[in-house]
DNA sequence: TTGAAAGCGGAGGGCGCCTCCGGTTATGAT
DNA sequence: ATCATAACCGGAGGCGCCCTCCGCTTTCAA
């Protein structure tokens, strides 16, 4: 019931886990990521795991053998935040028009991005580490992006040339100085601007 | 002559120095200059200080000595290159339209940052490490940007609610996959996209 | 030529990563 | 209830990197 993050990324990971984990490695694995969480959202995703391990409980093998790398740990803690704004996309689209859900979703996006400070450099972690692997994560951003962007364009309010992993490049630029006094205003202005570069659709610069 | 790079930083990193670097230490220091530069391009703006002290045939002190943080050799060793971006400002700005100058140079900038694989991650690293002194090396570039957009904002051809930060860090979600195979088409689509959202607005704002 | 300022460089303490394996514990069959 | 064993635990240890500190060497000006 609460294992919802858990499970995603179990089961991503290979195939599926047939025996459930024992009382015990269940315990540790969920005080495990618990921890994580609050340590990614205090220190960044850099946090050392032997930290991290220790104020577990938990011996630093078990950490390892549980999540093999940093960034299998970054993705199970942030599985379900990525889940709630995957979520969020379909709640705006049957809201109101599409570039306005467009527009809310990728405030909404900034707004978890500045509430777990380490959420996006987790993204930019798994993306560049692990270009191939990182589905799981960053493929819900993607399909939920993706998902927006397409009901956009059919009405054709939004160019047609452009994709999801543009406009999140574009917007994750923004994840840099998340804790500057202006973040939250300039990156309202970071929306801003890729909306209106959504929107410039009408092809007449030289005419 | 040939320090333009060197002098750049000394000069900005405390006062000026008077006494000119005894000969041999102006010998390391270029050595080590040289070979970050090498060393940065190759593996990232992360490799190992102590395997460029290692390859330039000097002690890791003398490396620290020079250099006291990982950020200060890079600043240096980009700082030629950020002169010369700079200098492509107003060469593009004597050459053509405002918004014409605009996109040259952050399709120059794309350019430089394709080359030089680490410079951007520089960026980066300075900007988050040491928001207050990033000055010498982001200041060229928010200085160009600064100048071109301006440029346009004069003309009327873009919005004038956006500063030059806002648009390098749109641009700078690009570095994150520099090595993916698509990644030239990518970034010109980013330019593009950055482009049409600052001629968005431009006409009427609210009035 | 020479003395001292300037520079050199590496040993060393600290930390984090990750592996490996002997000891411990839960589990299911008897 | 008992036991064999598979699953799990956890920390010691090897490695690499960071950065400091300080005795030795080199340069240069008088």
């Amino acid at each position: 019931m609460d294992e919802g993050g858990a499970d995603l990324a179990a089961e991503a990971g290979t195939q599926r886990r047939e025996r459930p984990l024992r009382a015990d490695a269940r315990r540790n694995r969920d005080r495990l990521i618990a921890v994580a969480g609050t340590a990614f959202a205090e220190h960044g995703v850099g946090t050392s795991l032997e930290d991290i391990a220790r104020r577990a409980d938990v011996g630093i093998g078990t950490l390892y053998r549980h999540f093999p790398t940093r960034e299998r740990l970054v993705e199970v803690v942030y599985a379900r935040e990525v889940k709630a704004l995957s979520d969020a996309a379909d709640g705006f689209l049957s809201d109101r028009a599409p570039v306005a859900a467009l527009e809310a979703w990728l405030l909404r996006l900034l707004d978890y991005a500045a509430a777990k400070r380490g959420m996006m450099d987790s993204l930019h972690l798994i993306a560049s580490a692990n270009p191939k692997f990182f589905s799981e994560f960053s493929g819900f951003m993607t399909d939920s992006l993706d998902k927006l962007m397409q009901a956009a364009i059919a009405e054709g309010s939004i160019r047609s040339d452009l994709d999801s992993a543009d406009v999140l490049q574009a917007i994750s630029g923004i994840f840099k100085a998340p804790d500057t006094p202006d973040w939250r205003e300039r990156s309202r202005r970071l929306v801003s601007l890729v909306m209106g570069g959504l929107r410039w659709g009408a092809p007449a610069p030289s005419a």
